[in-house]
RNA sequence: GGACUGGUAGUUCAGCUGGUUAGAAUGCCGCCCUGUCACGGCGGAGGUCGCGAGUUCGAGUCUCGUCCAGUCCG
């Protein structure tokens, strides 16, 4: 390829070039070492909203910014020099369960840690597997140590530790790495959410703990951000955002949420949590959202999203718009000649037509899903930046009111 | 001309010896998907069972006629 996307990790060369040298976040000091940093540019005067710049190995990332999820290493249905220079994604996210059973942790290592195995040069950010093993095992049993599980691939079982999941994120690689939690479903008795929440929390402390004793196999400086649960009850969120907080990790995560609990109490708990992490670090909303679900919770404090409902939903025929939600499928599309997002900036917004991706989707056709895909994302890409355009416009608040409105409709 | 086989949803078919609102797959139409799913999940519409007559309490199912398609024989 004429651009190389492979990224030379060369550490000594990217802390100097950045020209901060500190101790890792648990305190311990196995070497010298640059730590991620988070600078806040500008504050919404109407709301909690900011934008900042995140620093890491693999580059900045503006934020509030939105991380196309990349399962198995890449995002479904396109190419990483797509994603790269068509998207424009700053950051993407990868599934430290997937990548662990298939091709498997050491493979990765092998090749020199994710970056250069799928060849994305910008930073990544794995999840921990404790929601996908949550989600997604047949069959999995928590305990104090951890939880044992079995592959929804072929059956097999295994054990994943705190320990074992920072172990497998060091091999990885990747630049975000998350604690091990458990993420409770909705809805869940406060009894259950409680034991779960403080089990988290004893798994964070061990998650920590050897985080401070390891290194990341590949040279590039990684952060562990931990992540606030306690299902929808405001004592035990306010607890674990305390507890979360007293961390004080490079940035912090709240999960359990956008599992099917009223949106509302979504951005009620959002709120509460935010009015008790850290200010000046990075927020990371897990699995959220809609757009308007987005542009919400960045309303709220929120820097930091990622969520299947572009890629996935987009691949099932649901396009978001500038105007609106579209399910090209629907037969009235069927002779629509217009473009997808006329004035939008990707080749796809204006180089297919409704029409065209309509037939394509009830064909079958590979290209249905790339170009919903990649359409929908470009969306995603449009919105965070526009959200970061009003904040420090100063105009972020009017502006969400009438966006949220407008990108709930149906077309 | 004769014999045989078959004609059931848009399509390909299933409906045992006649018995409740005729099924499936696919297609069509719509909805869903929030730190898992590239071909995924759910729902809906759609058939006077070729046509006509008969037997029977009751026929997609039996009988006769007729039309159509296919195969074979002359």
């Amino acid at each position: 390829m004429g651009q190389s996307y492979l990224l030379s990790p060369n550490k000594i060369y990217l802390c100097q070039k950045n020209g901060i040298f500190v101790k890792n976040q648990a305190g311990h000091e196995p070497g010298i070492r640059f730590i991620m940093e988070f600078t806040i540019t500008s504050k919404d005067s109407k709301s909690s909203a900011r934008t900042g710049i995140l620093t890491t190995d693999h580059g900045q990332v503006e934020s509030p910014f939105f991380m196309p999820v990349g399962t198995c290493g890449a995002v479904k249905a396109l190419h990483i020099k797509e994603l790269h220079d068509d998207v424009g994604a700053q950051i993407m996210l990868s599934n430290t369960y997937h990548l662990f059973l298939r091709p498997g942790s050491g493979t990765i290592a092998k090749a020199g840690g994710l970056h250069r195995f799928n060849g994305w040069d910008r930073p990544i950010l794995t999840d921990s597997g404790g929601y996908q093993i949550y989600s997604l095992a047949d069959i999995r049993k928590f305990t104090e140590n951890g939880v044992v599980f079995q592959s929804h691939i072929d059956g097999s079982k295994h054990t994943f530790t705190p320990e074992h999941a920072v172990d497998v994120q060091r091999q990885l690689g990747a630049d975000i790495i998350m604690a091990f939690d458990e993420c409770t479903p909705y809805p869940c008795e406060e009894d259950y959410a409680r034991k779960s929440m403080k089990r988290t929390h004893r798994w964070l402390k061990r998650c920590l703990e050897h985080f401070g004793h390891t290194e990341c196999s590949h040279g590039y400086t990684q952060a562990l951000f931990p992540i606030v649960q306690g299902s929808v009850y405001p004592d035990l969120r306010k607890e674990s955002a305390e507890t979360i907080a007293s961390s004080d990790a490079p940035g912090n995560a709240i999960g359990g949420l956008s599992v099917g609990e009223p949106a509302k109490m979504m951005y009620e708990m959002t709120d509460l949590v935010c009015s008790i992490l850290p200010a000046d670090k990075p927020r990371y909303l897990m699995g959220v959202g809609t757009p308007a679900n987005i542009l919400e919770s960045i309303a709220l404090g929120i820097d930091m999203f990622d969520c299947v409902i572009p890629t996935r939903n987009g691949r099932n025929g649901m396009l978001f718009t500038r105007d609106g939600i579209i399910n090209i499928k629907n037969e009235k599309w069927n002779e629509d000649f217009a473009p997808l997002e006329p004035g939008g900036d990707l080749f796809c917004d204006t180089g297919y037509s409704k029409a065209f991706l309509r037939h394509m989707f009830i064909a079958g056709e590979m290209l249905a899903p790339m170009i919903a895909t990649m359409h929908n994302l470009g969306f995603y890409m449009w919105l965070m930046k526009e959200a970061r355009k009003q904040i420090i416009a100063g105009n972020f608040s009017a502006w969400k009111n009438k966006m949220v409105v407008k990108l709930m409709q149906r077309l």
